[in-house]
DNA sequence: CCACCAAGACTACACTCGTAGTCCATAATG
DNA sequence: CATTATGGACTACGAGTGTAGTCTTGGTGG
């Protein structure tokens, strides 16, 4: 159930855009990294037999489509990410991201109302 | 550089307290995980041969100490998190987690005072 | 003083990951 | 039709991880 680095790439494409065949999710993959499309394919494999992704054939191909919702992934990740190291608390997560790259105006508006909405 | 997951245990107990002979984390690990003191004493060593730990002789044994910080660390997961899934929004994350696990008043407090502060 | 235990050093071993390569069959192309 | 390119299936292979086990040696409890 977990999903890798390198297959979260993969991942980031098909959740933008799906179904795709692999030669497309190649393309789309292959600007940013600099892989093989082999190794794409590989990755598409094994986040299928992971259960990450569906995939139907469609002639000679596959065509590929998430299983898991991105936003239940990165829920999954935020939470661990506090629960194990934060003692669940979200504000020290903030300030580290905040003191690392700074947040703008625009950022701190945006949370703030976040904020707001949440209660 | 990079630290496990299961490292990551053993580098919590040192960031709370430290230096502690290997016993003395092997109890403190121990707990929570169903380790067996050899798991630990593996992880103390791998962590002082990549950089994270020192250690001194002590006696016929070895005293460790955390040589990076807890918070640079911190500061390095949430920025590889938020960069790399979140086009660098902090928001999104704050989201992910309220919805997963909510956040109570006393948080959004801290969080809403922690953004003032960053002004 | 001796048997035994515990701590470090070294070894193990299957699994995941990153990153392809080989082999084979079919589809496209000249 | 013969050739080549392409996609899937399977294979590869070293580094890193989780999780210990063995071997050796020095301190510890009778």
């Amino acid at each position: 159930m977990n999903i890798s680095e390198s297959e979260s790439r993969v991942m980031e494409v098909l959740w933008r855009e799906h179904p795709l065949t692999s030669s497309e999710v190649v393309e789309r993959v292959a600007p940013g990294e600099n892989w093989s499309p082999k190794t794409v394919r590989t990755l598409l494999t094994r986040l299928t037999e992971k259960g990450a992704l569906a995939r139907e054939p469609e002639g000679r191909t596959y065509r590929f489509r998430p299983l898991i919702e991105r936003e239940d992934w990165l829920r999954e990740k935020a939470g661990q990410l506090v629960n194990q190291h934060l003692d669940g608390r979200l504000a020290p997560l903030v300030a580290a991201f905040a003191e690392r790259e700074g947040l703008s105006e625009a950022d701190r508006e945006e949370i703030r109302s976040l904020l707001e909405k949440l209660k």
